[in-house]
DNA sequence: AGTCCACAGGAAGGGCAGGCGA
DNA sequence: TCGCCTGCCCTTCCTGTGGACT
């Protein structure tokens, strides 16, 4: 018998302080989160209806766009008579209203077809959703199953899906709209095919008639288009000019109002929150995102008061979450090429050095590296999320290559690379 | 003016997994 | 079960590019 000191028992007592230890924290962080929670529960919110402050909220009342809201109802209005109404392309920047205010027609008008004598469907997809639009058989199954067939995710051919959409389409006897957002973002994926099918759809059907609807934000969508298509997509445009900075101070009073308690927002916040998206582009979804952000921040800190500090603080947020959000989604390698370019630590790095590099990253991340060509394609996804800046340049006889940079904060990189460092071992 | 470099980027196709229909 | 079809990720092969160098 060993005596009360021996290592098995110091290992025993060890383990006990080690359990006790642990419990005590446990129970301290559950008294304090319970703390929290409590503390929560008592204090009053500065919302009243954070709903209102969603980008998907959509207001009864639409600000600064009532010449587009009538033109398109204009233009759409014939469907209550049976008749097909022209294929419209709305245009305009990021955050303009374009999807909401078609939205909002298209609403109105299928309660007017409520009690109307004729059919009405309207289907609405977002060709950026992923699974959603990217390839021809999707976005076909997609709208058979919108209007009620059923389609497999995969497995039938193509031409087979097809047939049961515009046999689905004839069986709806009346008139079918199909609003397609983000329609640029469709034709750079599968081309534009579809949408020259789409167009002359009604040459092909004998007791349904269709009517496109195009939203996009890319202007020049219509120059790279086939001629055909853009002639009968374009038969009516109706564009959506960006808000300027008092128009958007309307928009953010509106939603303060239904969105925030009373004093709640503190002077200068809407002008600031206006002035920063008006900056870029107008966007009005930017600006609701800015308010709402630094609302949660200034509720987090327990104030009742929203200032412009915390609009600062928000517009930070909004970036960080945007780009680290971007990066947890992309593929493994993808991953490992932007862990690569933070840590080159180089300022500019030309394709083949981050090449060389990515492959010793690569194995010490336990994979094996992907050629050169693939490598370039990930680059080339990385600058288009705007997580890195990749301009193609020429060094004379020395090749052409693209110059790679991080075009983020350095708190943003810092970030970045700890997530990935601790993702991969590296 | 011709050559050369180091890629960019298009096209074609392989391999795999998932699903359908006979 | 098997053949066929799809999407996805990837490789291989190839042509094109633009400016420094000769």
């Amino acid at each position: 018998m060993q005596g009360w000191w021996s290592i098995t028992t110091l290992f025993q007592v060890e383990k006990v302080l080690r359990l006790v230890i642990l419990i005590y924290s446990i129970r301290g962080t559950m008294s304090s989160l319970q703390d929290k929670f409590t503390k929560y529960l008592e204090n009053e919110s500065i919302f009243q209806n954070k709903d209102i402050l969603s980008n998907t909220y959509h207001p009864d009342d639409i600000l600064h766009r009532e010449e587009q809201i009538d033109e398109l109802a204009s233009i759409l209005a014939p469907c209550l008579k049976g008749n097909d109404p022209s294929n419209v392309f709305v245009y305009g920047t990021v955050g303009t209203g374009k999807t909401l205010v078609t939205k909002h027609v298209c609403d109105e008008l299928l309660n007017v077809a409520e009690t109307s004598p004729s059919s009405l469907d309207i289907i609405y997809i977002n060709c950026k959703m992923k699974k959603v639009a990217d390839t021809e058989y999707r976005l076909s199954a997609k709208l058979a199953r919108e209007l009620g067939a059923e389609v497999p995710a995969t497995g039938l051919p193509t031409d087979a899906v097809y047939d049961r959409f515009f046999e689905a389409m004839e069986e709806k006897e009346g008139v079918v709209i199909i609003v397609l957002d983000e329609i640029d973002a469709l034709v750079r994926k599968i081309g534009d095919d579809f949408l020259y099918n789409l167009t002359r759809i009604n040459d092909n059907l004998e007791s349904t008639k269709v009517s496109l609807v195009g939203i996009s934000n890319d202007l020049n969508f219509v120059d790279y288009i086939d001629a055909r298509v853009k002639s009968s997509l374009s038969e009516e445009e109706i564009i959506f000019p960006p808000y300027d900075g008092m128009e958007l101070k309307k928009i953010l009073k509106q939603r303060c109002e239904e969105g925030f308690n009373d004093d709640v927002i503190g002077s200068g916040v809407i002008s600031k929150c206006a002035a920063l998206a008006a900056s870029e582009h107008g966007d009005a979804r930017r600006a609701i995102d800015l308010l709402r952000v630094a609302g949660e921040l200034a509720e987090r800190d327990e104030k009742n008061k929203v200032t412009t500090e915390y609009v600062d603080q928000a517009q930070n947020k909004i970036e960080k979450d945007r780009v680290v959000e971007a990066v947890r989604n992309q593929p493994k390698h993808s991953q490992i090429i932007l862990y690569t370019i933070i840590n080159m630590d180089e300022g500019e790095v030309h394709t083949g050095d981050v090449y060389k590099e990515y492959q010793d990253q690569a194995r010490k991340a336990g994979t094996d590296p992907l050629t050169q060509r693939r490598i370039s394609d990930l680059i080339a996804e990385l600058d288009m999320l705007g997580v890195i800046n990749a301009r193609v340049v020429s060094k004379g006889r020395y090749g052409r290559t693209r110059k790679i940079s991080v075009d983020l904060d350095s708190h943003i990189t810092k970030k970045l690379s700890n997530m990935l460092e601790d993702k991969f071992y590296l």
